[in-house]
DNA sequence: TATCATATGACAAGAAAATGACAAGAAAAT
DNA sequence: ATTTTCTTGTCATTTTCTTGTCATATGATA
């Protein structure tokens, strides 16, 4: 759960307690003293999650905040507010800002990472729910099944992701690389013949119910997924 | 059937009303008088259900609905919206905006809970009274008791309030952190291996009648509880 | 045939899940 | 109020499953 974090916060103790804490859980953290100058680092890096001090010399967190909920780059940038104890009715008006959640200082470090979780957790992407189905083979993405003839396939995580996407763009040649990007994620570095294995391993697994030869080898170009029969 | 319904109405008259019906009905009521007040107790305890007035003082109803369905964490809060009578482009708006159901003012309390109980069978099934049955085992909410093969099985709090949603949405894979915000609740804060160990000891429980193969672990993905013999 | 691309089998490192144990806390019983 | 019994969340450990890579076999192509 190692995440990029901006710490936006002009109290130097607290800044550096916060900081200390965060580095100590694993994340990465990034530090501005003032509105302006988190903005400044949001242009370079995009951080997974912001925690942003309310009251703030120069801009104010709520301004920050709202700034953030507008911009496209930035918009589903969680943003956890920290206010002081106290004057929270007036903090709180400000959370239909767009905050995902808001602390209390003084706040315990295990509180802080707890909520942090929370919130990061909550920002998983989920694909596509429909389900697909090419001759006689169907992919059900929101109970994770497949049943090819009415037998249930079994195949592993990688095989998974990569028959759905197969199955989700039908009668196209993806080379190695394509495939790579779309099925592991574009910042992999994995080898190229690796995609052979794994395509062997899904053929084993579609041989159950006879649906191996679904996988095409385009020699010289990569792998497609044919719909007919 | 008891529920945390938020009750967003600017009119005192009718807030007093519907409120008195809700709790008469069984139901823990949460009282905004406005779009922004709304935002501020969803904050602190996610709702069950919203009912929302239509026409509201500052934010609009359709608004707030259009921000809880942009946001993840009150994305899938059920909300029923309360109309002034019958105009048809308000109503098809507010669908649109992803309300799941609209009542049109005046409205029987017979009506209201009529409606709240649909949809929250629709959306939230784990929150009605009704007994589920799956492969031999049944659970019923009411009497809190499981049974499987005509045999008691005991659990304990959390084991049950798990078995009761998993049953109540087979077919589907939850990942942990889904299982964290829709058993424990979501502003609760848990390691997620923690649900490993309540599915181990659900599983142990299950053992008794020989339903403990009724939760599958999905590798990678989470667990999902399979009607399929 | 010589060469290149793909298939296949094996394997070790690593990730994910299962399991057992434990202490703090809540609830119930006294 | 105190003791006893359960429940819960977390950790450390073990077990099981995945995955990327390599070496080698097989097959296509020129």
């Amino acid at each position: 759960m190692a995440a990029t974090i901006l710490l936006v916060e002009d109290e130097p103790g607290i800044q550096e307690l916060v900081k200390f804490n965060l580095s100590q859980a694993g994340h990465a953290v990034m530090c501005a003293d003032s509105a302006e100058q988190a903005l400044m680092i949001t242009r370079e890096t995009l951080p997974d999650l912001m925690l942003l001090d309310w009251m703030l010399p120069g801009m104010s967190g709520i301004e920050l905040a709202r700034i953030f909920r507008t911009d496209v780059r930035m918009k589903q940038v969680p943003i956890i507010m920290l206010t002081a104890r106290g004057d929270e009715r007036d903090k709180v008006l400000g959370l239909e800002t767009g905050a995902d959640d808001y602390i209390t200082k003084p706040f315990s470090p295990r509180e802080l990472s707890a909520r942090i979780k929370a919130v990061l957790r909550r920002r998983a992407p989920q694909m596509t729910e429909d389900r697909v189905e090419v001759r006689g083979l169907s992919l059900d993405p929101v109970s994770h099944r497949v049943i090819g003839n009415n037998v249930a396939l079994e195949l592993g995580p990688t095989e998974f992701r990569l028959l759905h996407f197969m199955m989700t763009h039908p009668e196209r040649v993806y080379s190695r690389a394509q495939l790579l990007d779309h099925v592991w994620g574009d910042h992999v570095f994995v080898e190229e013949r690796t995609v052979d294995v794994h395509i062997r391993r899904l053929r084993l697994a579609l041989e159950v119910s006879g649906h191996e030869d679904l996988i095409e080898t385009v020699r010289g170009a990569g792998y497609r997924l044919s719909a007919q029969s």
